[in-house]
DNA sequence: TGAAATGTTGGGGCG
DNA sequence: ACGCCCCAACATTTC
């Protein structure tokens, strides 16, 4: 039986569900096809861009040497795929599914002229640890908050690693080169903001987490200086490593902040889930009560926020190691979200629109699910009342200064005493720094926030 | 996966 | 020695 197997979000060789299938039932072809759809979609960020094309060089690379070629195309799925299984003379096409509202829809539309053209449609859960609706509460309903989401699924085995594929069929698609960047219509991003992508860059990723990152892991994971994160947000992202083989190789080496990992990963499990099982969160809040709140309108706000220009010391080194990273440690994901709802004032889904702008790792499920709870409008959210102090934040999680002075050069001078508050410091030594005043003040906002929330209260 | 306001307690300075 | 006050440290409540 000829497979074509249509790599998506899962751009790997190794322990992929639907690809170790299809090799144990076939020969297989494999095909990726980007689409106009999402490439145009307006929140998308060159960074994650510049992530696929690594991706998809390293996989044309793994299908060379495994004795095929990547075959490539563009355009509509339903147009793209249906016209390599035919050219291709497949019996069947293969996928692992993705969970998305709107990739949902175009993969029914996919199956259906598949199997209208007569070729078998089979397709795989591989994305996450747990697919959606494995996991209800007793009353047979999703679950909206992440501890017992959690533990329902510590009840289930973990998915163990499917076997990797060495063995491609060679097929006559059409050779493609991967597009460049430019052609797609997007700025290169600078040097420091491109993680490589890739599942050759993956594997190293997680190498050297295990190697050095882990052990600090349980400890260091919340100070933004210490990186002693993974980095595999992207690689989980793009499938260029399978949560599966993370969680495995993470878990054998035993020990508090391996189980403290993985319970994080389920994170990711989680939004997926509330996004399969509540669509409406893409657009609104997920407790539509919160969808009356009104939001301040302020474009000078909004701008001085997306810059790293808030005169906050540590919003802003969010802010802009996002900008020239395509990353932002998660401590400083929920700082900035707090500081551009509850401090700001503005819409959350503005926030979420820029992350996805900027984030190499961004996702439509986990960056919703993230800021929507600290917006507090979202499953399992924090109440509306835990405002973040970005002052307290910065003392407690970057108690030396280390990241702030990092991403915001001007503050490298400031004494510890004033780097989380140079406000307070005297005009001469302030004059020294030309950092921008702050641009509200969180004492005055809070009780503005509390009343803003409070008035959309049930 | 807060922070501020308020309440309580206990040690020490001091008359 | 005793009572009073202050206030830091901690706990609890509130937003």
């Amino acid at each position: 039986m000829r497979i074509l197997f249509w790599f998506r979000k899962d751009l790997r060789l190794e322990d992929n569900a639907g690809l170790a299938q299809a090799a144990r039932d076939g020969d297989v072809i494999p095909f990726y096809s980007s689409e106009p759809a999402i490439l145009g979609r307006p929140d998308i960020a060159a960074t994650r861009v510049r992530f696929v094309l690594d991706s998809l060089k390293d996989l044309a690379a793994a299908c060379e040497r495994a004795g095929s070629h990547l075959a490539l195309d563009h355009g509509d799925a339903v147009e793209t795929v249906l016209r390599a299984a035919r050219a291709s003379q497949a019996d069947a096409v293969y996928w692992n599914d993705e969970y998305e509202p709107a990739l949902r829809a175009r993969d029914e539309a996919v199956e259906r002229a598949l199997r209208a053209a007569g070729v078998r449609v089979r397709r795989f859960h591989d994305r996450l640890l747990v697919a959606p609706g494995a996991v209800m509460n007793k009353a047979g309903d999703p679950f909206v908050v992440y501890s017992p989401f959690r533990r329902a699924c510590e009840e289930l085995p973990l998915p163990v690693p499917v076997p990797d594929v060495t063995r491609l069929a060679p097929h006559d698609l059409p050779r493609k080169r991967v597009a460049r960047l430019a052609r797609l219509g997007f700025a290169e991003p600078p040097k420091e903001a491109s993680w490589e992508g890739g599942a050759t860059a993956a594997r190293g990723r997680l190498d050297a987490f295990l190697a050095c990152g882990l052990d600090r892991y349980d400890s260091e994971r919340d100070l933004p200086a210490a990186s002693a994160g993974s980095r595999l947000s992207a690689d989980l992202r793009f499938g260029t490593i399978s949560v599966r083989t993370v969680a495995a190789r993470v878990l054998a080496r035993g020990g508090a902040a391996a189980a403290k990992f993985v319970s994080e990963l389920r994170w990711r499990d989680f939004y997926a889930h509330v996004l399969f099982h509540f669509p409406h969160v893409e657009t609104g809040a997920f407790r539509s009560e919160f969808d009356a709140l009104e939001w301040e309108v302020d474009s000078d706000l909004l701008d001085a926020w997306r810059a790293g220009r808030t005169g906050y010391p540590m919003v802003d080194a969010g802010m802009r190691e996002l900008a020239a990273t395509g990353f932002m440690h998660n401590r400083l994901r929920m700082i900035v979200a707090s500081f551009l709802t509850k401090d700001l004032l503005l819409d959350w889904r503005l926030g979420e629109r820029h992350f996805m702008n900027h984030l190499a790792d961004g996702d439509l499920a986990s960056n919703n699910g993230g800021w929507q709870w600290a917006a507090g409008t979202g499953t399992d959210a924090q109440p509306y009342f835990r405002i973040f102090n970005p002052q307290l934040q910065g003392e407690k999680f970057d108690p030396e200064g280390e990241y702030v002075r990092r991403w915001v050069p001007e503050l490298s001078k400031v004494s510890k005493r004033y780097v989380h508050r140079p406000w307070e410091a005297t005009p001469i030594e302030r004059a020294a720094w030309d950092y921008p005043e702050r641009v509200v003040v969180h004492e005055d906002q809070r009780p503005l926030a509390l009343a803003m929330y409070g008035a959309v209260r049930s």
